[in-house]
DNA sequence: AAATCACATTCGCGGATGTGAATGTAGTCT
DNA sequence: AGACTACATTCACATCCGCGAATGTGATTT
């Protein structure tokens, strides 16, 4: 009976650490596989502290899980449908957009995408060795 | 061009309009039709004043529709797919829930579901059907 | 017209959230 | 061991969000 209002709850803590462009850029990423900090902290440009601080959220919303390699930590998607979730809310967004779209924090993306010193970014023959 | 950016900070944008029980619930009332806003508020047991601005927020957000009908204004579900969206991520908040549970604030419901003065409300001895 | 109803809007405050600087920690290298 | 790397965590501060109180608006009734 009662069922709705604590489930409503935890619904919404759930929308409130996807919304934030970081976090939800940070997924997109995780798309096609695992990738490590040094990677989403290349291409999002933030300070690494920022970063941690939206991979602690999404680890503590049980949104991505982890892998140690190394020195590197491997970030992956946790819940397979999340993804697809969130491509389903996209339309809905853009009907948003054209109301009120003043408040929501600014996410600048590096130009250079994607230029970590993890090998796995430098899978050809240039590469700086391990 | 570049429409990947601002996109994520629209998206953000829903999410964060979304992220509120009361918010969430109201949506849910709306599923089976248009209901009037003393009817929340009847619901939902919040002061009209914050019952007022979240219908606001989804207002802006272009999430509902509203229609005036004499004194009162009814509410409807303005994208059809929305409410599908979030049944599609409610899954995910359970997964969510056993982790850490961060704070979202609480929603307290009445117990007496529904007695507002609205003549939609008052004929029907039967349950409220909106 | 005044009063009233149903709802919207504004303002201010307390708490939650995002960010930057600094620090902490585990693993790797020489 | 010490230096270094990659990442995590803490602290302080500015900002944002939600709520209550008060006020405003439009329609209806008297």
């Amino acid at each position: 009976m009662d069922h709705g209002n604590l489930t409503l709850e935890v619904q919404a803590h759930l929308l409130r650490t996807l919304a934030h462009p970081a976090r939800l850029y940070i997924l997109q990423l995780l798309r096609s596989g695992e990738v490590c900090v040094c990677h989403i902290q290349a291409v999002l440009g933030e300070r690494q502290a920022a970063i941690s601080q939206h991979l602690m959220a999404l680890r503590a919303a049980n949104l991505v899980r982890t892998r140690k390699e190394g020195l590197r930590v491997y970030y992956r998607i946790a819940q397979p449908h999340l993804l697809e979730a969130l491509d389903n809310l996209r339309p809905l967004a853009i009907g948003a957009a054209g109301a009120n779209a003043r408040r929501a924090p600014r996410l600048r993306l590096m130009p250079s995408r994607g230029r970590c010193t993890c090998p796995r970014c430098q899978p050809g023959p240039k590469a700086s060795s391990p």
